[in-house]
RNA sequence: GAUCCCGUAGCUCAGCCGGUAGAGCACUUGACUUUUAAUCAAGGAGUCAUGGGUUCGAAUCCCAUCGGGAUCACCA
């Protein structure tokens, strides 16, 4: 049995009232609604037309009780309006009882409305709706956070704590305004993403989420289990494999926009699904790349929040290309002074402990590199920067580079000292591909459980040709977070993981 | 996984040198037919996260557990 609260108890007793005097409280018929909150106050003017009889409806926020009349807010899904609720206005007739019994005590905060009326101006200046009929859409049996703007513009009792907040994301995004706003910018960064792709004619595609083998990335996976085929299956940390494969299939351009799941640490920058973007296309190197992202991400920045420009913290970054590009060789020269093009294991081995970089003896060249990347130069990465030219052991899936050896072609994207992009020149010799992979086998025994699995059927792709092909992924989440200026991933994702609420 | 901090009314928080709970908003009752954090008067509301311990007595001290946050490690 639910234990009640007072205010619970009342507002159970309000529903049945309601039922009482033959008004159903949760009514089956549609409201139509001809016009929204927001519609209306930015396009009202004094004696404008079209206002004369309007319907909207929405939750009520709030009610200022003046004793015949009552002004209260109505918040719908563009924003709240005032609205006007006069006693003889709404009961015409003798009976008074809609006013003085139904919307003065058995309506509670929270509940949902369907007003019409007229618009006016009220002398304070605001723009309201003169209510002349009033019907209950839904009674709402718990009491909402109510959350207060004093005339400065301060906040009161906000609803502000992040659990609360993320187990109950309904109420935040009721009466957190700002809240919801995130989340519009995090659809729009999407949809803008994707018309971009369309519109250069690359297909969208779906990929397999349940894998027999996790490829294409270096992450320990989540382990689950199909009866019928009595086998083993992952989720998916990756869909470079499958989209590469489609690919070899004579797609010019593919792209996905999807979740991967990776069986790994929870912080404000992970959670153990997340959503991606990766993009495939052919006859393209990693060049060629970096000046597609650079237009993307500017387009995105620009319909999403205006401006190129982003205020992120105390940083203004500016996503207009073209970006910086820099070698991690020369990246890390720059901030350390130090030159290690040309060193060999125990001279990296020698920086690190310089530097009092903690490795262990089964790092190779190619992670004490990045280790050294890792703790000297991410941070200072603010504007958008791309690294390029990775050494070899760190990536098996992309080109040795045309120029250098031991590196491939690859780039990272860094904004406000975080990784938001990664790309190639994708690897098509199948057979440095099978060498890639034994490899990473090897690593495998060592004990490296983010190792990359060796996948025959993508070899055998691959022996069936594939032409040059470019690559990329974007972190769609911290895309997210850097284009609203959040801190943790669990703002931009309305159901971020959390533990049960109950043991 | 490690360390630190937090969990008291629907919300935001106070109380924490031990004496069985307070404020503002919300809620209830009443007044007010253009108010806007409406105002005014009166009132009700809490297994103080959970379980143990110390004590005559625990929201308060101690231990454990659960949940969350921050920092670190790993990573996108």
């Amino acid at each position: 049995m639910q234990h009640l609260s007072e205010q619970e108890i009342l507002r159970r007793e309000n529903l049945q009232k309601i039922r009482e005097l033959g008004i159903d409280p949760y009514p089956a018929g549609m409201f139509d609604i001809t016009a929204t909150a927001a519609h209306i106050k930015e396009t009202y003017e004094e004696g404008a037309t079209g206002f004369e009889n309007v319907q909207l409806a929405g939750r009520l926020m709030m009610v200022r009780d003046m004793g015949k009349a009552c002004f209260a807010e109505l918040q719908d899904s563009s924003g709240r309006i005032q609205i006007y609720v006069r006693r003889d206005d709404i009961c015409p007739g003798e009976d008074k009882s809609l006013f003085d019994e139904v919307f003065k005590k058995l309506l509670d905060i929270g509940d949902f409305i369907g007003v019409q009326g007229f618009v006016f101006r009220t002398r304070m200046g605001e723009t309201t709706v003169h209510v002349q009929q009033l019907t209950v859409l839904s009674k709402a049996l718990r009491n909402l956070p109510i959350v207060k703007t004093d005339a400065e513009g301060n906040v009161h009792d906000a609803f502000t704590d992040p659990e609360q907040r993320y187990r109950m994301r309904y109420v935040d995004l009721i009466v957190n305004g700002q809240v919801k706003d995130v989340f519009l910018k995090r659809s729009r960064i999407i949809s803008v993403m994707r018309r971009f792709f369309d519109d250069k004619g690359w297909l969208e595609v779906e990929t397999p989420i349940l894998q027999p083998i996790h490829g294409g990335a270096l992450a320990r996976p989540f382990k689950t289990f199909h009866n019928t085929l009595d086998m083993p299956l992952f989720m998916r940390i990756a869909n470079e494999l499958y989209l590469k494969r489609l690919i070899v299939g004579g797609f010019d351009g593919v792209y996905e926009i999807g979740k991967m799941f990776r069986n790994e640490g929870m912080d404000r920058t992970h959670n153990p699904e997340f959503t991606s973007m990766e993009i495939y296309v052919a006859y393209k190197d990693y060049e060629w790349m970096m000046e597609m992202v650079e237009q993307c991400i500017e387009t995105i920045a620009r319909e999403v929040n205006g401006d190129t420009k982003t205020q992120v913290g105390e940083q203004v970054i500016e996503f207009a290309g073209p970006y910086r590009r820099l070698s991690m060789f020369d990246a890390i020269r720059e901030h350390t002074g130090i030159d290690i093009s040309e060193m060999d294991e125990a001279a990296l081995r020698e920086v690190c402990k310089n530097f009092h970089i903690e490795v262990d003896a089964s790092m190779g060249k190619g992670k004490l590199i990045d280790e050294i990347f890792g703790e000297k130069v991410e941070k200072h990465l603010i504007q958008p920067t791309y690294i390029t030219d990775y050494p070899l052991e760190m990536t098996p899936l992309a080109k040795k580079h045309r120029s250098k050896p031991g590196l491939v072609e690859r780039f990272e994207l860094f904004v406000n000292g975080k990784e938001i992009a990664n790309a190639y020149s994708e690897l098509n010799d199948p057979i440095d591909q099978r060498e890639r992979f034994a490899e990473q086998l090897r690593l495998s025994e060592r004990g490296d459980l983010e190792a990359m699995s060796l996948d025959e059927d993508f070899l055998r792709a691959l022996e069936y040709g594939m032409p040059p092909t470019s690559g990329l992924g974007i972190g769609i989440d911290r895309l997210a977070m850097l284009l609203t200026n959040q801190h943790a991933i669990q703002e931009v994702l309305f159901f971020p993981q959390m533990r049960p609420e109950k043991p």
